[in-house]
RNA sequence: UAAACAAAUUUGAGUGGUCGCCUCUCACCCGCCUCAGGCGGGUGCGGGGAGGAAAGUCCGAGCACCACGGAAAAUCGCAGCCGGUAACACCGGGCCACGACGAAACCUAAUAAGAUCGUCGGAGGGAAAGUGCCACAGAGACGAUACUAUCCCGUACCUUUUUGUUUCAAAAAAGUGCGGGGGAAAGGUGAAAAGCCCGCUUCAGGCGGGACAUUCCCAAAAGUUUUCCUUCACGGAAAACAAGCGGGAAAGUGGGUAAACCCUGUGAGGUGCAAGGCGGGAUGGAAAGAUUUAUUUUCCUCCAAAUGUAAAUAAAUUUUCCCGCUGCUGGAGUUGUAAACGCGUCCGCCUCGUGCGGGCUCCAAACAACCAAGAUAGAUGACCACAUUUUUCCGCUUUCGGCGGAGAAAACAAAACUCGGCUUAUGAUAACUCGUUUAAGAG
RNA sequence: GCGGGUGUCGUAUAAGGGCUAUUACCACAGCCUUCCAAGCUGUUGAUACGGGUUCGAGUCCCGUCACCCGCU
């Protein structure tokens, strides 16, 4: 679990929901907008169309701020984000290092500056 | 007594370490307002951090706002009795000619049924207010009907017999066919047959009596509650409610189905913490709708412009939500010890009873201790090591099997204002109770 | 969090409490054709699950499960 600070604050959901930039990794559906901090923030949303019960669904949400905290927090950045991430559904086979690598490689370490400029 | 199986109740998933999350108290630091202090942020020590079902949202309440002069109707529930309770569709007790299973006395040639007893279960008012439905089969399924059998009358004169006669004709009786009528005591059908039983009688209807159910009255009563008296205690008295049981009277009706409509009694205003209150409203986001202004496009008109119509975009205005605090965690609370009464159950004793004494469970006065979850796109996780159980693969040994290594799994499932129940999911391990089976022993 | 509704062969649909549960497409088999398609004939296959009421439940009542739709 990551703190408070370092989660996208509520009332930015709807918006970066609505108005962000997206794309997809392999597990994952990441929509993000800038932020003026110096280190990004995240939010995870799961769908309860892809995990019915709660306890799963608590448990699938903590491994992935799990893996944010010990990767990338509170890291300095000169251009931080807000990123939001939806799982998709092939991530329910997937076990906690398989996740961690597609969250490590595709999201943490992607330049989305250059998405932006491009 | 032991073992196995099954059920109910209680318990609710090992230990340690590293990093991390939410919240509370205290201390320190920083910033702002003010100078008692308050607000915001940060750091550190310490405390606390999901369940028996948190679930389903099926009932009952608290709490909050809105509406409201009263009554009735409609709609939606509930349903024998007494009590527990804030309340309930929950729980406990006892009742029932309510149902199922079992036992066996009497009766009987024997069986069945039946009064009785035991166990388990029961959404258990009313079918004598009315309406509807009861397939197939069957005569008939509820204002009864007329198939078979049966009785009466008429008729045919087909058959037989008798009387009579040469014969024919005629008459009577029986049988058969046809028509009309009487009529429910017999049958087979069916889940169910005009309610049941007994006696007398008729060609057949018919008559009388009994038992049960219904209503009213009377007497007593399981049980419960309240009050009073007395006592160390046991206890006693009175009043109220009282299902069911018994007696008497009336009525003179009787198939089933009300989880069919309905009737009777009884209850319910609506919405739900996203209720509601306070603060903020600077910027921004979401939704809704309208108005104004500007631009662009289309249409009408047209030489063109302006005006008008429709659409899109932008800006402004309005409302609601998004934000913070509160409601918000202490409540009909939980745990432990446990008197007395009482229900249940077991054991012993005798005078064998609605008996006495004792043990256990439940209930529970009183006392003590504790109250330490309050998140808000929603706080408990990840990794490592060890231990236990199950399982897969590999290697060694090899009769079952054992040893070593690697991997996987270890229930159901997570608060969202708070309680009381119900229902459903799960059941490692342990405890206790009841039941069944087997084995051994005793009578 | 609150409320409403629906479950019938593989799919889509019928069925006043009274059947061996209807019909169409699909599937399978046969006929037809040189072969395929079309056509004809036949077969298989279902009341979500568990109880109750009733002589008798797809239907009535209760409880689960799954799915769908609203409010927010």
């Amino acid at each position: 679990m990551i703190s408070t600070k370092s989660r996208v604050p509520r009332q930015l959901i709807a918006y970066i929901l609505k108005k962000g930039n997206s794309y997809q990794s392999d597990l994952f559906i990441v929509r993000y907008t800038k932020n003026d901090k110096h280190f990004s923030r995240y939010r995870a949303i799961i769908s309860k169309k892809l995990l019915r019960g709660a306890v799963d669904r608590n448990k699938l949400r903590r491994q992935i701020y799990e893996i944010i905290r010990t990767k990338d927090a509170e890291r300095e950045e000169k251009h931080a984000h807000d990123l939001i991430l939806i799982p998709k559904k092939n991530i329910l086979p997937r076990t906690f290092r398989q996740i961690e690598d597609d969250i490590t490689k595709n999201i943490i370490n992607r330049p989305h500056d250059q998405s932006e400029q491009a």
